[in-house]
DNA sequence: CCTACCGATCGGTAGG
DNA sequence: CCTACCGATCGGTAGG
């Protein structure tokens, strides 16, 4: 009576619509912050109801990270293996990178802040040994082979640095992000560039 | 009975341990994920008891908040004035402003996670009209004005991605920090400057 | 998918 | 600085 004609989504659809408002209040507030209760109201079903989709509220959050890196890490792999010199593949991984991060903001922002507490288990299963620094180091190390990057770099450190900037610039949201990711994209890799990297860059017109 | 003689320690000290212990927890786990009771515990008093030092979670929160940024953007002001050309002030910012992140990490990793949730009166209350970004943008645009920044970089782009690497070494903990430092300020820089920069750079000896 | 409920813990208060 | 307590909310479960 109270609940007339229970509307009934079918399961799957059902199913993506809890992730995607899970990634967003995850991303308002922390994980932490986020209740379930919230997540429940938000999706139009009583909170209890959300245990016919999920285990525990971290089993939610661990979903929603593995599906980002999952489709993410692809995506990079393919960025480093691709056409062209060491100089032309970092371009194309910061790049697409950056510009990922900026279409599914919620998602991304869960996969940044929470990636860190997956347990040490599950996050081994997840990365392997190959981790987004690593991919990002074998590409320096071939540029530095090529004379383009500067070779007293440490590939590791510069990897490290490469990511955070890219990764920075959800937050931003200051200057159209298509202009912005251009320059910053120049200014990244000229800080890890020898003078023939810098003019291959100089000729590359990545806005 | 239950507590023969109870050791109180001088109000300030106790104080002090407070916001040492709650930097601690706050930054071990995140703000909401940590408790009270677990602060009160480590600091060996009961929960209840922590209330006579603060008026409410958040309150605590913040003052550790503020008191970080007062004494950072001090030091930060003084070394975006002093000596030398816009490259060598550029210089002594960052590897400020570096070293002092990894010096207390507690505090300033509560610092940098918490900082966007100051209400923003709060917030405008205590950045006035100058923020970090603001002080390197201001030292960037002199560089360009020496010609030893590239003139066609956007000023506070520039600024915000040298604070983002600067405040991201804290997480790694790879290389001593004292190298690594040394590697990022030549990196960040060199991505900045014209040739010209590139030079004194160069003769820096930043390591 | 709901109702109805559980134990635990949360931030915070009163009164001493 | 403690004891004793508050209302609210948390994640999660049982049974339908």
């Amino acid at each position: 009576m109270q609940h007339p004609t229970t509307f009934r989504k079918p399961r799957a659809e059902r199913w993506q619509q809890v992730l995607d408002v899970a990634a967003e209040v995850f991303s308002e507030k922390s994980y932490d912050a986020a209740s379930l209760q919230e997540i429940a109201d938000r999706v139009g079903i009583k909170k209890g109801s959300l245990f016919n989709y999920i285990q525990t509220k971290a089993a939610l959050r661990d979903h929603l990270v593995r599906e980002v890196y999952l489709k993410e890490f692809m995506l990079f792999s393919q960025w480093a293996r691709d056409g062209g010199g060491a100089i032309e593949r970092l371009a194309a991984m910061v790049r697409g990178h950056l510009e990922d991060f900026a279409e599914d903001g919620p998602r991304m922002a869960v996969y940044l802040n929470e990636v860190r507490r997956l347990d040490p288990a599950a996050r081994k299963q997840l990365f392997g040994n190959r981790t987004f620094p690593d991919l990002f180091a074998e590409v320096i190390a071939q540029g530095q082979a090529e004379g383009v990057i500067r070779p007293e770099l440490d590939a590791e450190l510069a990897s490290r640095a490469i990511l955070i900037l890219v990764r920075s610039v959800h937050q931003w949201s200051l200057a159209p992000p298509r202009e912005a990711a251009g320059q910053l994209v120049q200014t990244i890799l000229r800080g890890h560039s020898t003078p023939q990297g810098v003019g291959i860059l100089a000729a590359m017109d990545l806005t």
